[in-house]
DNA sequence: CCCTCATAGTGAGGTTACCTCACTTCTGAT
DNA sequence: ATCAGAAGTGAGGTAACCTCACTATGAGGG
């Protein structure tokens, strides 16, 4: 290992490292990945949100939102109901089971996280998000 | 936006960002990412590497190397050669077509990752990169 | 020397998470 | 009334993985 790493390399590595941890608590629930991303982003709605703002958020083709939702849907953790304002559109919205999988699952992710970035001081910890601020924040 | 967002999640979003970057770089060339990886683990040894050790590089089946493999090698990148020493064994080397492109991509990565960094100060840079490697540095 | 057991690579076939294309049903503007 | 276009989904395809089974070869013990 006498490589130079470059920080890009490092962001790389430890997100690398965060989604392992992620992923294996993932796989205790038996949730997939893809529907994990998808109860998040249909968490962050409080009013539902159709499939097609389902797959802009999730960045992947209408079509393949429909089959994210089945699965979802098939586990009883996302519901679908006719728009009323709407006869072609379908409104998807979390189930009670779902809501309570989705907190468990995002209280697991911050532990990962936490997990992973446990070896800092808290000030570094400060320094570390402070920064990672400024990078992430440009453009959206 | 009125979620406040975890260190973790910062780092995870940031990661997404130099990937995109990335595979945008790589379209170009008309390289999958699978096949990039591929390329940039066999880069990492200059006396030849089986199959098998590519795959637990990239930590996966010995079964999927051989695939992986094929692409590389169907695109001249690539060439399997007998191992003198175990007439089971294959001898898995870069082509000078391989290496360009090796180099070429290699480039464009630290590129895309330094674009993502642009907006940082020198010193926030330099800050980033300690903490980083202080994070990864532990174990491997 | 031969027999057994392990290892290297690969053919066959399966899964997952995507994709495009085509279709039905419905909306909204003209 | 008409008609372009949007919402969702059926059908079928692809990439990158997987497991299982097979062949050819190697390596150690009796």
């Amino acid at each position: 290992m006498d490589h130079e790493h470059s920080t890009g390399d490092l962001v790389m590595a430890l997100a690398r490292r965060v989604r392992r941890e992620h992923l294996e608590a993932l796989a205790a629930w038996d949730v997939t990945p893809s529907q994990a991303r998808a109860l998040r982003v249909l968490s962050s709605s409080q009013d539902g949100m159709r499939p097609s703002t389902l797959a802009d958020e999730l960045r992947i083709a209408p079509r393949s939102a429909t089959d994210v939702v089945d699965g979802l849907a098939g586990r009883g953790w996302v519901a679908r109901a006719p728009d009323p304002t709407d006869r072609r559109a379908t409104v998807l919205s979390l189930t009670t089971a779902g809501r309570e999988l989705v907190e468990r699952i995002e209280g697991v992710r911050r532990q990962a996280s936490e997990r992973v970035l446990d070896v800092l001081t808290d000030a570094q910890r400060r320094t570390l998000h402070e920064i990672l601020t400024v990078v992430v924040g440009e453009r959206q």
